[in-house]
DNA sequence: GCTTGAATCACACGTGACGTCAGGTTGTAG
DNA sequence: CTACAACCTGACGTCACGTGTGATTCAAGC
C-alpha cells in the first residue's frame, strides 16, 4: 500500500479519510483500515475497483461477484499452469537452445518438442512405455470425442478402464518427494491446508528426503 | 487481433508492415505475420511489449527472459490456485451467505471459516480423524520448524513417517474422478499432458463418471 | 462502370490502477 | 530548535490497447 493508492481509493470514491490533521494529513480510523483491507483483499482476487464499489454499496451481492470471477480465475489458473509447465521445461533444460526465431506457430510447437526430448532423454523403459500407452488412450479418446460418441458409450468406457488402471499405476509408483506434495495439495487443496505455507511445506518436504530411502 | 494492435505495435517500433496499397492500407507478408505470431506468443506468456522488443533485438537473451519469468509465473500460479480453491469453496457452499463485512482482516479469517464448516459439515468420521491426524502433523512440524530443529532430526523425522502414511492413506481412499484427474494432471503434468486439452480432459472425466460404481 | 457496404486509414482522446515528479507543508526525534 | 522524513495537492506519465470521428479504400454484386 502506497500512499498514492489511498489517495486514489479516496479520488474514486471508493474510501474517505475519516479524518483530517489541523495540518490537513490523513486520518485513518480502525474502521478505515479496516475498509482498506478489505478493498485489497478484494483486489488481490482479481476485482476492479469499480466492482469493488458496488459490491461494498450493496449494490452487487458479492456471492455473484464471486461466482462471476470464478470463472476467470479458473481460465487465469489452467493458463497460468500450462505456461509455467512449459517455461520450467525450457529454463531447465539446458539443452535446449531456444531462440526468438524457432518461435514459429506460437507455442503448439512446443508441446511437440517436449514430447520428443522426453523419450530421447527417459533412462526408464517403463516410464516410455506408460508415456506410449497415455498417447494411445488420448489418442483414441479423441478419436471417440471427435466422432460425437457419448462418453458412456462401449468405446469410450473401454478407454476408460485402461486410462483408469493407468492413473493408478502411476499413482502407485511415481511418488517423489515433491510429487508427493503436490498430490497432496491438489487432494486436500484447501481443507487440510488451512495453516500449511510454503515454508512448513518445503519443510516438510526436506523431512521426508531426509527418510526417502528407508522403507514404510 | 485488432488492427488497433497491429497500430500499436507499429507505432512502438515492434513491427513494420512490409509494404502499403496504392491506397495506404498496411500489407503484411508472411515474415511479418510470423512475426505477429511470435509477439502475440511472447505477450501471452506475459512478456511487456518492451521486453519482447529487447529480447527481438537480441539484447537480452531468451533464456534469461524466461528464467526470469519463470518466477512470477510461478507466484501467479500459486496465488490463482489458492484464490480459485477459496472462491470455489465460497460459491458452491450455499450455506455460507458471505457479506462484505464478513471479511475482517483480509482473507486470513478465511482458513478458520473453511475449517470450521469442515468439520461441522463432514458426514464422515473418517475424514474428521483424518483431518485432525493432518492438524498434529502441521503443528508439530511446524513447532519443530520453529525450535530450528534440522529436518531431518528424530522428531521431524518422526513426523515424516506419520505424514508420509497418511498420504498414502488419503491418495488411495479418496480418489473420486476430478480429483484423480486433478491428480494426474500434477503427477505427469506436462510429459504426459501433451496434446490433453481441457475439453478433451472434460471427456476423459465423463467417462471415468460413468463407470465410478463399477469395480476395477 | 457503378454502387454499396464493410474494412481500413490517421488522429486523438479515454481507460484503469496507479507511478512519478514538483514545490510546498507538517510531524516528530534528537 | 532544527533536521528531515513523511505527507500534502495537482498534474502529468505509463501500458496496452479501446473507442470514436470523419475520410478513404477495397471487394463484390449488378
Amino acid at each position: 500500500m502506497t500512499v498514492r493508492t489511498l489517495h486514489h481509493y479516496e479520488h474514486t470514491g471508493l474510501l474517505a479519510a475519516s479524518e483530517r490533521t489541523d495540518g490537513g494529513h490523513r486520518m485513518y480510523d480502525r474502521e478505515s483500515v479496516q475498509r482498506v483491507h478489505q478493498i485489497r483483499a478484494l483486489r488481490e482476487l482479481g476485482f476492479s475497483l469499480h466492482e469493488i464499489r458496488k459490491a461494498m454499496e450493496g449494490t452487487t451481492s458479492l456471492i455473484d461477484l464471486l461466482r462471476k470471477h470464478l470463472e476467470r480465475i479458473e481460465l487465469q489458473v489452467a493458463r497460468a499452469t500450462l505456461l509455467r509447465d512449459r517455461l520450467r521445461d525450457m529454463t531447465t533444460d539446458s539443452e535446449i537452445q531456444v531462440s526468438v526465431d524457432e518461435l514459429p506457430a506460437t507455442l503448439v510447437a512446443m508441446s511437440r518438442v517436449e514430447t520428443r526430448n522426453q523419450t530421447s532423454r527417459c533412462t526408464c523403459k517403463l516410464v516410455a512405455e506408460r508415456d506410449e500407452r497415455w498417447r494411445r488412450i488420448r489418442d483414441e479418446l479423441r478419436d471417440c470425442m471427435d466422432r460425437g460418441e457419448h462418453p458412456c458409450g462401449e468405446r469410450a468406457k473401454a478407454v476408460a478402464v485402461a486410462a483408469r488402471l493407468l492413473i493408478g499405476e502411476i499413482a502407485g509408483a511415481d511418488s517423489r518427494v515433491s510429487t508427493i506434495l503436490k498430490v497432496l495439495a491438489r487432494l486436500s487443496a484447501p481443507r487440510s491446508l488451512a495453516g500449511w505455507d510454503p515454508s512448513l511445506m518445503q519443510y516438510l518436504d526436506l523431512a521426508l528426503a531426509g527418510l526417502e530411502d528407508q522403507p514404510y
